[in-house]
RNA sequence: GCUGCCGUGGCUCAGCAGGUAGAGCAACGCACUCGUAAUGCGUAGGUCACCAGUUCAAUUCUGGUCGGUAGCUCCA
C-alpha cells in the first residue's frame, strides 16, 4: 500500500455531482496526488481517478469498497457460524473478505463437496433470518487465549500469540457464535439475504506449504436477489471469453499433453502474434531501439556468473552435450550482457537500447500454468539499456511512456507496482537504494499512482511492474521496468567515459508486452475474439451468394490480396445465410456478399460484423476504408 | 509441487447398479444453385487418457501414472 503522512483532507465535488470527503497526499511537489480513501454520506469508501495532465482531477469510479467489505465479511462471520452449527467439531482459521466475495479457512476431518453447499446456504439463511446482533468486545492478551483455548480453537490460539503482548484483543458476537476479529462489521446478520457458495479448495495454512492444508470455502452474498442474479450472470459471460475456450473455438492455439505448458500456434493465431510483433518493431524503432537475438541454449557457467543458476537452478531446463551442462535459456539477459561486451562501447554511444524478441522457458509449477496466461515457454519482447548514472530517471520514463502508449493502442487500463530490495537480494544496500529511489522518483515525475511491494524485486534490482485488468477483473503482470546494478558488475561491463578511464554503466531490464503470449491471452479476452481489423487473422471473408459467383469472388479476393488484405473465400455449396451464420461465429469483422448484382455492377455488397449489411461499394472504395482503420490500427472492436 | 474435482469420436456432451458405446456440430459424398446468423439425405469416424488390480467379463469398481481444472504455494 502507499505509504501516507501528514493526510490532507477536503471536499471534493466530482462531475457526477458525488460529494466526497477525501484524504489526499500529494505524493511529490508535482501533480502526482493519489486517494486512499474517503468517506461519503458517513461510510468510508474508495475511489478511482485519474490525474489530467492540467493538474485537474477526473473522477472514473466510485466504488463502495470498504462497504462491500464490511459486508462480505460479516457474510464470512455468518458462514463459519453455519459451518459449526453443522460441523461444531470444525476448527476455524481465518475468514476474509475478497475482491468478490469472501471465503473461510476451516479443518474439518469430513471433506466437504459441493452437494453440502445447499446445506451450509439454508443454514447461513437461518441466521440471515435471526437478525442476531453482532457486538463487539474486548479482552486482554492472556484472557484471549484462555478463552479461545476453552472454545478449542486451536488456529485462533495461534493467531491471538502472534499479537504483541499490549494488543488489545476483539471479539465479534453473534447469537452464540463468537469469532476473533478486529471488525469492523455490520450491525446484524439481517442483511446479507443473497447468498451464494462459489467453491471449495485447499489452502495452507497461514499460506505456507510446510502447513496443513485446510479447506477453503468461497462465497458471495448480496442484499437483493437480483444483486446475485447479475453477478451470476456476468461470471458466465466472463466465462465465453475465457481465452482457452476462445483460442480452441477461433483456431488460434492449442496445448498438447506431449507438452505441458508449451503452447502450439495455429495460423490464425501466428497471424496475429505476427501482427503485434510488426506494431512493436514500429515503435521502438521508433524509440530508437536495435534489435538483436542471442542463442536459446547457452553453457551453465554462463548462468553460474549471472546468478541465475543458483536462484533457479530447480526451475531451468538443461541438457549436457560433450560432457558439457547446457541450459536453455530462462531470460535474455546474459545473451544481451554478451553482445554488449562484443565491441567497445563510449559514454557517447549512451544510452544503447538493444531489444530481443527471445523465446525463454522455465519449468514453472505444474499446478500454476494456465492457458497461455502462465506457460513454460514463451516470448518476451525484451530489452536491455545500457546507459550512464545521470540517465537512470530519463530513460526510466521513457520506457513508461512507450509501455502507457502501446497499452493504450489496444484500450488496456492498467496499474503500477514497485518491487523493492528482497531479502535474497545481490550486491549492496547504498546500490538497491539509489536503484529504488531512481524508480520512485521517475514514477513520481510522471504523475503515476503506484501500490508499493515491499521485498517483491528481482534479486539483481527493484522493478516497476504494469499489471494489466482482465475482463472479470483479475489482473496479470505484463510490463516490467528493472534497474540492475549487479549484471554489469558480474559480467564486468565496461564503457569509457569523457575522462578517458572505463566505467561501468549501469542497466535496464525492460519488456512491454512481457510475455507475448499472456498479452495474447489477454487480447483475446478483451475482444472477446473479435479482434480489431487490424489484428483480425481474417480481415474480409467473400461469400459467393453460390457457385455460379465463384469466379467473380475470387477475382475480389486478387484484388484484396493485391493490397495485403487478409482475406478467405467461402466457395462451399452452402446458404449465404449459413455462410454469414459461420463468418459471423468466426467475427470476421468485414464480410463480402456477392451474387449477379454484384458481378454485373463490379461491386461488392459489404456486411460488417457488428452493423450487419451497409450495402453495395466497389471493391475500391471498401479497401480504402479497411486500408486506412489498419494503417491507424484503429480499435473497431464491438466489445 | 499440495488439496479437491474432471479426462468418452476433431468440438460440445449423453450413457454404463460391470456384458467392449450414442447424439448434435464439424468432416466427407450426393442432391439443391440459393440474397444477409443453420437446406435435405447419406457416409465415415472411438482399443471410452495410460498402466496395473478385482472379476467369467472393466469404458463403468479399486490403486497408480499422465494431463486438465479451481484454489493454495511459486512467478527471475
Amino acid at each position: 500500500m502507499i505509504k501516507l503522512t501528514l493526510p490532507d483532507m477536503s471536499i471534493r465535488e466530482y462531475e457526477n455531482g458525488t460529494k466526497a470527503i477525501e484524504v489526499v497526499k500529494s505524493i511529490s511537489e508535482g501533480l502526482a496526488r493519489s486517494v486512499v480513501g474517503a468517506s461519503f454520506n458517513g461510510k468510508t469508501i474508495g475511489l478511482q481517478e485519474q490525474i489530467n495532465e492540467d493538474g485537474n482531477i477526473k473522477f472514473l469510479k466510485f466504488e463502495d469498497k470498504e462497504g462491500k467489505d464490511v459486508f462480505w465479511h460479516t457474510s464470512s462471520h455468518i458462514l463459519a457460524q453455519a459451518i459449526k452449527r453443522i460441523w461444531p467439531e470444525a476448527k476455524l482459521a481465518i475468514g476474509p473478505s475478497i475482491d468478490n466475495g469472501f471465503y473461510y479457512d476451516i479443518d474439518l476431518d469430513y471433506r466437504l463437496v459441493q452437494e453440502d453447499f445447499e446445506k451450509i446456504e439454508s443454514e447461513m439463511k437461518k441466521i440471515v433470518k435471526e437478525g442476531l446482533e453482532l457486538e463487539r468486545f474486548e479482552l486482554p492478551r492472556e484472557e484471549a487465549i484462555k478463552f479461545m483455548e476453552e472454545k478449542e480453537e486451536p488456529y485462533k490460539v495461534e493467531l491471538i500469540k502472534d499479537l504483541p503482548a499490549d494488543a488489545i484483543i476483539s471479539f465479534y458476537k453473534q447469537g452464540d457464535f463468537v469469532d476473533l476479529c478486529a471488525g469492523p462489521h455490520l450491525e446484524s446478520t439481517k442483511k446479507p439475504k443473497a447468498i451464494k457458495l462459489l467453491s471449495i479448495a485447499g489452502a495452507y495454512w497461514r499460506g505456507n506449504e510446510k502447513n496443513k492444508m485446510l479447506q477453503r470455502v468461497y462465497g458471495i452474498t448480496f442484499e437483493k436477489a437480483k444483486e446475485l442474479e447479475e453477478y451470476i450472470h456476468m461470471i458466465e459471460e466472463a466465462k465465453k471469453r475465457d481465452h482457452r475456450k476462445l483460442g480452441k473455438e477461433l483456431e488460434l492455439f492449442f496445448m498438447s499433453e506431449e507438452g505441458p505448458g508449451f503452447p502450439f500456434f495455429l495460423p490464425k493465431g501466428i497471424e496475429i502474434k505476427n501482427e503485434l510483433l510488426k506494431y512493436w518493431r514500429e515503435v521502438h524503432k521508433k524509440a530508437g531501439y536495435v534489435e538483436i537475438e542471442t542463442p536459446l541454449m547457452l553453457s551453465r557457467h554462463l548462468w553460474e556468473n549471472s546468478g541465475h543458476w543458483d536462484h533457479y537452478k530447480d526451475n531451468m531446463y538443461t541438457v549436457k552435450i560433450d560432457e558439457e551442462d547446457f541450459c536453455v535459456k530462462p531470460m535474455n539477459c546474459p545473451g544481451g550482457m554478451m553482445v554488449y561486451k562484443n565491441s567497445m562501447h563510449s559514454y557517447k554511444d549512451f544510452p544503447i537500447k538493444a531489444a530481443e524478441i527471445g523465446r525463454v522457458h522455465r519449468h514453472e509449477l505444474s499446478g500454476a500454468l494456465h492457458g497461455l496466461m502462465r506457460v513454460r515457454a514463451f516470448t518476451q519482447d525484451d530489452a536491455h539499456i545500457f546507459m550512464l548514472p545521470e540517465q537512470i530517471k530519463d530513460e526510466i520514463k521513457n520506457v513508461a511512456n512507450l509501455i502507457d502508449g502501446m497499452y493504450k493502442t489496444f484500450g488496456f487500463t492498467y496499474h503500477v507496482e514497485l518491487s523493492t530490495r528482497p531479502e535474497d537480494f545481490l550486491g549492496d544496500l547504498k546500490d538497491w537504494d539509489m536503484a529504488e529511489s531512481s524508480l520512485k522518483e521517475a514514477l513520481e515525475e510522471l504523475g503515476l499512482n503506484y501500490i508499493i511491494n515491499e521485498g517483491d524485486g528481482a534479486f539483481y534490482g527493484p522493478k516497476i511492474d504494469f499489471h494489466l485488468n482482465d475482463c472479470i477483473g483479475r489482473t496479470w503482470q505484463c510490463g516490467t521496468i528493472q534497474l540492475d546494478y549487479q549484471m554489469p558488475q558480474r559480467f564486468d561491463l565496461e564503457y569509457v567515459g569523457a575522462d578517458g578511464q572505463k566505467h561501468r554503466p549501469i542497466m535496464i531490464h525492460r519488456v512491454a508486452f512481457g510475455s507475448i503470449e499472456r498479452f495474447f491471452g489477454i487480447l483475446i479476452e478483451q475482444f472477446a475474439g473479435a479482434f480489431p481489423t487490424w489484428l483480425s487473422p481474417v480481415q474480409v471473408k467473400v461469400l459467393p451468394i453460390s457457385d455460379k459467383f465463384n469466379d467473380y469472388a475470387k477475382k475480389v479476393k486478387e484484388e484484396l490480396e493485391a493490397f495485403n488484405i487478409r482475406v478467405e473465400i467461402d466457395t462451399r455449396a452452402e446458404k449465404i445465410g449459413y455462410k454469414i451464420r459461420e463468418a459471423q461465429l468466426e467475427k470476421v469483422p468485414y464480410m463480402f456478399v456477392v451474387g449477379e448484382k454484384e458481378a454485373e455492377g463490379n461491386s461488392v455488397s459489404v456486411r460488417e460484423r457488428q452493423k450487419g449489411d451497409i450495402g453495395s461499394m466497389s471493391t475500391k472504395e471498401i479497401s480504402d476504408i479497411i486500408l486506412n482503420k489498419i494503417k491507424t490500427r484503429e480499435n473497431d472492436s464491438p466489445q
